[in-house]
DNA sequence: TGGGGAGTTTGATGTGCATCAATCTATTGA
DNA sequence: TCAATAGATTGATGCACATCAAACTCCCCA
């Protein structure tokens, strides 16, 4: 099976929902999240048919983002979140002395701009690693919105809550894990997110550089570099430069919980 | 001047803040935000009298935690935002094989608990560095109440965006900073939010251990024991066990952000 | 078709922090 | 008051990862 290529669990949904993407863009202004099948990973569910509606309301319009260009750079005015409906990002942050760090990697149906919440202003920079599309959520209309549907509300907070918890995680990363372990779990973590959008559990496509992903894990380019040798050598995955087989989730399992007793 | 007592510029505030919050507690069972010392920090500002007293009703009661006892723990069910009125707390992630990351310390005024709201169960553990009192807050009371206070609604939000930029700066620290570095910033985080509460820009005692230090940033005890030396010997700071004193404020500014054309 | 550049791999060497270990200092309780 | 204990400091040594450097691969486009 080729990588980024739904499996067959999972195909209708992943692959309607590019096309859909696609089509719905180039003939429609108006958009709507009620028919939109990524709406399972980025709007709340059981809603009643009027509450969907109503949500449709929250998407202002889309918009494309090439590759390498910015959705939205620190210090910018904060107007939107964005749900990416395709393509791939990554937030960063830098200090004042320019050192640059590299928060997250997002993928379709994850939501992007909480950061400027708090100063009205955006505090990271959003780059596309890929040509991509997002809709672009107006805040104000959500705050509004999500007054009148308790699910609306409720999944907001869920949101932020999930990108708390999951801080939480890359900071255990960055704070107590030895290189094998972080690069093991960034894969581990890749890979269960394109599975649960449809792609395969073995194969994936790296769409960011070794230096982002050393930036993300707090290593340099070429320690991320050695460790997938490493990694490739012990028969764990294979690489061919950005394309990932893995072969042994188990052992890459084993590297991020090392079992104590044995 | 004594560590963690206010200064001049805030001392009104900070002492009868801690004072109010012990007798109130003793007396009544039943506890009002509307004249808590404390409102300015953990509720929003600029509410009419009619929504002020709305928002007492968040408040459910109020809960002591003992040095050492958790206000809740990883796996518990969530139910409730805390406001710390007194105590200082750290929150800690572990993962499976055991090992532990202090993901923060938190202080009068703040807010704990946001990590529970995704899968309605705490993922951290909120552990008391000294004795502490909390504000129980009820999250379906908060949202049901934010869905009628706007500036409430945007104040939760607030919230959560600024625990979301908070933890991408403690990425930035752990993923490229280097030891003194990590310190550094540290402790002018610690001695910025306590000035904001009306102690001493230059003095503090640390609630926490070396090793505690140490699990937030990363580093080993034997390494932040080190380090704070190394800041005595260049005459930065004084350190007697836990009372820091900071006599140059501007080298660790320095230290955090090193100049590049020096 | 072939040159140039961005990205990656691999090797040699250096260093910042971890580790192991001993001592010292405060704090607590009998 | 002194023993017991938790926490902090300091030293000696080792290692994981950074740094510096060179070569290699792929892709783009002239």
């Amino acid at each position: 099976m080729k990588a980024h290529t739904p499996d067959a669990a999972h195909a209708s949904i992943a692959i309607h929902a590019v096309h859909a993407g696609i089509e719905m863009n180039s003939n429609a202004i108006k958009v709507a999240c009620s028919n939109c099948n990524l709406r399972e990973l980025c709007m709340p569910m059981g809603l009643s048919p009027v509450e969907l509606e109503r949500i449709d309301d929250v998407v202002a319009n889309r918009r494309k983002v090439k590759r390498g260009a910015a959705l939205f750079r620190n210090g910018e005015k904060f107007t939107s979140l964005y749900a990416i409906r395709t393509g791939f990002f990554k937030t960063c942050v830098a200090s004042e002395d320019g050192r640059d760090q590299v928060t997250g990697f997002q993928m379709a149906g994850e939501i992007m701009g909480l950061d400027g919440i708090v100063h009205d202003h955006h505090s990271c920079d959003a780059i596309a690693l890929e040509d991509a599309e997002v809709c672009v959520m107006p805040f104000d209309r959500i705050e509004e919105l999500s007054r009148e549907v308790n699910a609306l509300q409720r999944h907001v907070h869920k949101i932020m809550s999930r990108e708390i918890v999951r801080e939480n995680g890359v900071m255990l990363l960055l704070g107590s894990m030895r290189a094998e372990e972080r690069l093991a779990a960034f894969l581990l973590n890749l890979v269960q997110r394109l599975h649960a959008r449809g792609f395969s559990q073995s194969e994936l496509i790296l769409r960011m550089t070794r230096e982002e992903i050393g930036s993300y894990l707090g290593l340099k380019l070429e320690t991320v570099s050695r460790t997938f040798s490493k990694f490739v050598e012990d028969g764990i995955v294979e690489v061919k430069q950005r394309h990932v087989r893995i072969l042994d989730a188990d052992k890459l399992k084993d590297i991020v919980n090392p079992k104590v007793c044995n």
